[in-house]
This record gives structure tokens, sequence and C-alpha cells, in this order.
DNA sequence: TGTACATCAGTGAACGCGCGTTCACTGATGTAC
DNA sequence: TGTACATCAGTGAACGCGCGTTCACTGATGTAC
């Protein structure tokens, strides 16, 4: 029995093997050029034994995007530890605005960069396929997005951390804010790039996403309080 | 002479179907994977006759990114024309600042959808390379993207139509802008789109897209007030 | 404890196919004189 | 006007290659009795 569940971590360990080949393929040549046998080559195995553990390779192409949607879930959970927007009284100077503004942004892009420095190539993946032209990609990172979007907004919404904002609103800077950083991550990545220039790229993203992320949420604030004068 | 002009438009029709066959192909399959005997195939001329057109598969990439470039540039001679920030007093309210904005706003996002009616393909096609794997596409829509920011920070620069931002403001306003309309772009894209599918994204395209881009812009605003105060 | 059978990750040979590229050729058109 | 030559878009045959997939096989491990 013991001896049957090493005989599965092998094989887990394999599968694994090829997901990496995968990734450093797609980083040199993209998802589309991938082919069974490149990858299998690079994991060091014969071509008819990728077929052991998927069936296609699209197949094993929806397993990454399961490890990336794990990598981002844990990106979340560390995020909303972090992120929270000590209210305003009527009144307080926008620059007291912009400050309580960082605390949402700055362990928002911070906590993203983490996880982008841990796999750099998998979110590169995710955030290239999901406007890609593999079906099955397209399908499972639009679940996905749309799943991190909704934790977002929960997110977004918890009283007393959150922003002072209808659920309408929160869910369109949900999405802004997840466009926005997914861009920094696509403008930096370097398909040949070596762990430490990952790592310099993970920490220039933060900065220059904070900026556009701060003005959209300031215009968020504006705008809300423009409504309750109304009122 | 006549005729020699004669012999030199048919060779660039016969380009231009390599082109149009080439952004089909695209558009169902992926840049990445076009190959040179299908792109001939489906202009109806032998692959052999491919060479006499282009050295090779990116340089007809590199054509086609121009031509992007081309219906871009057109989309802000048009934007610039109907873009107006009517100055505001200080003291105005937040209605007004709304009302301005989208002043700005409105024309930018619908001249792109104008653009994006024309010629999806191509347009998508240009974002989706934008960090894809082809070095010489990559490149190149990396140039073209940045005269477009810079053409468009001198839009928001002009004086009594433009934002009443710092030039550094400015740069940041217009790559996110752009990010956002071609995200916006990206998220609508039909591969299989009908001509009338393909016009009714377009119009979908305009109200969701203004959404952020309003908050932004009154985010960029509100932060300049902010400046001003503290002088 | 020993023996017969089942499971299954990994293999190597073989297949037919579409690919990029080369080559020498055709035939229409333009140019020199 | 006529004749010889140049240019050049388009062609079809041929090449070697990497691809996805099939098949029957191996050998290690687990299970039944």
């Amino acid at each position: 029995m013991a001896s049957r569940n090493e005989a599965k971590q092998q094989k887990e360990k394999t599968s694994q093997a090829l997901i990496e080949s995968a990734l450093e393929l797609c980083a040199e040549q993209g998802y589309a050029s991938l082919s069974l046998r490149s990858v299998a080559r690079k994991a060091g195995i014969a071509p008819t034994s990728f077929y052991r553990h998927f069936r296609e390779i699209d197949e094993m192409g929806v397993a990454m995007v399961e490890q990336a949607k794990e990598a981002l879930d844990g990106w979340l959970a560390q995020a909303r530890k972090q992120m929270a927007f000590s209210g305003l009284k009527p009144g307080d100077g926008s620059q007291k605005q912009l400050t309580a503004i960082e605390c949402l942004t700055r362990p928002f892009v911070k906590t993203f960069a983490d996880a982008y420095r841990q796999t750099p190539r998998l979110l590169h993946l995710f955030f290239q396929e999901r406007t890609g032209s593999a079906d099955a990609l397209r399908a499972a990172i639009g679940d996905a997005i749309s799943a991190l979007i909704q934790d977002l907004v929960e997110i977004l919404k918890r009283p007393g951390k959150g922003l002072p904002c209808s659920t309408q609103t929160l869910g369109l800077l949900s999405e802004t804010m997840i466009t926005l950083v997914s861009r920094g991550v696509m403008e930096r990545f370097s398909p040949s790039g070596t762990p430490q220039e990952t790592l310099r790229a993970a920490a220039n993203l933060i900065e220059p996403v904070i900026q556009p992320l701060t003005l959209l949420l300031l215009g968020a604030l504006t705008l809300e309080q423009t409504k309750q004068e109304q009122e």
C-alpha cells in the first residue's frame, strides 16, 4: 500500500515535470507553439508517455490554468489580510484620502508582485491566454477571473475595511484593478528572464501600477461624495 | 508605363489578399498558428508564390501591424477633433466636472469603437500580439503604442481643450486610457464574429469602457486640485 | 510463504501528414535599339 | 515598326523534418488465494 502511494507520487512528479517543461517552452515560443513531442522531450520522457498523463495538450493547458488559479487565490488571501481602508470622516482633506487609498492599493499590488515572483511564467500564461485562441483555456481562465473579481468585491465590501461605494461600482473597480495589475505583469515579463531578473521585474512593477490604481480609487470616492451631496 | 503600374497594382492586390487571408486565420487559430502554406492556400496562390511578397511569415506580420498602426492613427486624428475638456472654474461642482470629463472620454471611446468596427481583426491582432511570442511583432507593436501614447498626451495637453494636469500625469493617463480601451476590445472580440456581431460588439463596448475612464480622469482632476490647495 | 494474475507508467517502431524551402521553369510585360 | 533581351509574379515537383497518434510490448508493483 505504501508502494502504491509511491507509484502515485511518482506519476504526479512526472505530470508536474511535463507542466514545468511546458511553462519553459511557453515562455520562449508561446502556448500555441507547444507540441506534445517538444514538451515530452524537455521533460525527459518518450512522446507516447505523454498520453499516460493527459489526453491531449489542452488538457495539460487547463491543468496549468488551475495551478495559476491556485496561485492567484493565494494572492487574494494574502491581500485580504493586509488591505484596509481606514474610514474617512466627511470633510477630511484629500491628502487623508490618498493615504487611506494607499492602504488598499499598496498591499494589493505588493502581494500580487509576491505571487508573480513565485510563478512568473504561470501568471504570464494565464493572462496571455485569457484572450488567446485555445478555447478550453480561454473558458477556464474566464471562469477563474470572474471568481477573482467576485473575491475582490467581497474584500472591498468588508465593513470598516472596505470602500464606501455601491456594489456596482465595486464590481467595476475590481475588474479594472485586475486589468491594471495584469497589464503590469504582461508589460514587464521577460521570456528568458533569469530568477533575479524576475525579482527586479516584480519590484519594478509596484509603484507604476499603484499610480493608476490610486487615481481610479480616488475617482470612485469623489464620485461617491458627489452622490451623497446630491441626496 | 501604364501597364507597369497595373502590374504593380496587381502585386499589391495579391499582397493584400495574403494579409486578409492571414487575418481570417489569425482570428480562428491565432497568429502563432499561421503557416505560410495555409495563408497562401486561403489567398488562392501557390505556396512558393508567398516568397514574391514577403521573405517570411513575420515580415507579413509586421506589415499587418503597420496597417493596424495606420488605423489607430486615423482613430486618434478623429478623436482629436472631438475631444474637448471645457475648462472648469475652481469651485465648480463635481457634477460639472463629470460633464466636462465626458466630453473627453465619450469621443475618445466612440471613435475607438468606430475604428474597431472597421478593422476588428486587425486591432485584435495588434493588442493580442503586444505581449505575444513573435519578437518582430512585439517590437513593432511596442513602438506603435509608444507613439500613440505620445499622440494622446499631445491631445490632452492642448490649451483650452486639455486636462489641467502635469505632463507626467498626462503620460500615466494616456497609457492607462489605451490599456482600458484595448481591454474592452479584447474582452468582446469574437473569432467567428459576423459583421453584424462586430457592430454590436463595438456598440456594447462604449459605455462599459467610459465608466472606468471617468473614474480615472476624475481621480486625476481631484489629485490636481489637492496639489493646488497645498500650494 | 508461494504462485498466478491484474494494473499501469513508460517504451520504440511505425504511419501518414502538413510544413518551410529549393529549384528550374513559364509567360506576360517593359525596354533598348 | 520589328526584334532581341530583361524583369518578375506565379508555378509544380521535390526534399527532409517534426508532428500527433496507433500499437504491441516491458517490467515494476499490488492483489487474490
